[in-house]
DNA sequence: AGACCTTACGGCCGGCGTAACAATA
DNA sequence: TATTGTTACGCCGGCCGTAAGGTCT
């Protein structure tokens, strides 16, 4: 019986040229390999090789053959690949957010519905999203609106609205809302993590500057040590409260308040029914 | 490390569904089954069984894994089935041809020149021939006629002639000539195994009747016992002489005397050379 | 009782490495 | 002399079959 192990042989020696700097790449004795070859060459019941003293050499059989056998073990690792790959989907539910807030009641409710699955999420834009979901990287999505495609399933799930937080000083503190136009030209904080919310200030401050933080930590050091400006929303206040220092001011655009929904395809629907229903009841 | 016997015994349970069932059919004991699944479960990573007491079943990885597993030995049993033609066909030469008598020099001499191949040959008609030639089936075939394609070399191979054996009773016994059309209407002995030769008298002579032998013995018995017609070519002729009791009379259509070539692919050439060397010796 | 899967135990085949040899560049 | 391939020898891991045990129909 021919094994896979003779074909990695085979396929190495093609690939060194050899038997002695194969068997060296496959940390193996150079008599094993020899010996391997033989046998492969007595299963096959045809010649593979031209033998000279010192010097062996594929003929075209031989040739064939390992143009097969690399096929072969190409295959066998996409078996591996795989079959490894649908398991872990299995026990994987990977959920993409346009946002990085409503991820994290998502998550939440994920990893306490789904005792032993993997919760794996990620933030990007919306189109990939929806790609992702069609192509089953995702099984759930969270976008700022609602689908309107026939095969996607949706609930509510939540909203966020967003407020400047201005330090005391700052001229329009002491306003009871405001238009982000009116903000337009005043250079601000921005903590980079922010998901689609990214195109609102570029569209409605365009002659505003952006300071982009990374560091979650850095952009609150910031936030207490300076007068620029800043994003917050109604969930971190809810959690944080205000930034210290600084006077919460609602935007009054419509954009500034957004519904998210959490969405998934309708053949999906079944697995992360558990999930939905969490937010069903909430309403 | 995964190997191919493991594959075969997976393959093996997905077709039987039980592991005894497949043991048996393995001629293998079923323990060795179960370590041999355990084993190969290990080595994917995954759980591929469902088990319960004294039930094992497929889960979905194991769905995907045996699928894989019976392409990967598909591909297996095709590298096996390609190498071993390959080398057949090196040491192989196919000869087609569309009648018996030019094969048998073609093989005579194919076999003097080409010690240690296998001569292989066979007749059938002339457009599968030539398909035949081009597809690879056959590297040399023998046509009646001259072929005006480009891509293909050639060489005189020998002539044959028909003539008329008709017992020393018969009202055209002292001819010294006959038209095939003279003796329309006559029903005649004919040899099955006559290639190309069947179109003739069908064409030039359709209502007689023809008793085919399939039995070169059969016929040599019916043609010494009865008074019915047949045909002899020259090359018989030469070797056996003409039936017993029979008188040989030339048939004056053209067609009744065919000159045979031997052909082949241009770039096929080099190997039958020698093959072809021997004809245009002769001529 | 019969069918099925698993575990335990011991035998043995076969693949492995070491060593020694032959041939070539 | 260094590199390469082959043969000989003995070890040992791992695969195998037998036997026994447990569960379900």
């Amino acid at each position: 019986m021919i094994e896979l192990y003779q074909l990695e042989q085979l396929a190495a020696f093609a690939q060194y040229g050899t038997l002695s700097r194969a068997a060296e790449e496959l940390h193996i004795s150079q008599p094993t390999l020899t010996r391997s070859m033989q046998k492969l060459e007595s299963e096959f019941g045809v010649p593979l090789f031209h033998r000279t003293k010192n010097r062996m050499e594929f003929n075209e059989n031989g040739m064939l053959a390992a143009e097969y056998a690399k096929k072969v073990l190409e295959q066998t690792q996409n078996m591996l690949d795989g079959v490894r790959a649908l398991d872990r989907a299995s026990h994987t539910i990977s959920i993409g957010s346009c946002a990085p807030m409503p991820v994290l009641t998502a998550v939440q409710n994920a990893t306490r519905l789904y005792a032993g699955m993997t919760i794996s999420s990620e933030c990007t834009d919306c189109e990939p999203l929806v790609e992702g979901l069609t192509s089953g990287l995702y099984q759930v999505i969270i976008l700022p609106y609602q689908p309107d495609d026939k095969e996607l399933c949706f609930v509510e799930a939540g909203t966020e609205t967003l407020y400047f937080a201005l330090p005391s000083s700052h001229h329009f503190a002491g306003r009871d809302g405001l238009y982000m136009k009116e903000m337009d030209g005043e250079n601000m904080l921005l903590y980079a993590d922010i998901g689609f919310w990214h195109s609102l200030p570029e569209q409605k401050m365009p002659h505003s500057r952006f300071l982009v933080q990374n560091e979650r930590f850095a952009l609150e050091e910031l936030v207490a040590s300076s007068v620029l400006p800043c994003f917050v929303s109604d969930i971190t206040l809810k959690t944080d409260g205000p930034p210290p220092g600084r006077t919460v001011v609602p935007i009054l655009d419509s954009e500034a308040k957004v519904t998210y929904y959490m969405v998934c395809l309708k053949n999906t629907f079944p697995k992360v029914k558990k999930l939905f229903s969490a937010y069903a009841e909430n309403l």
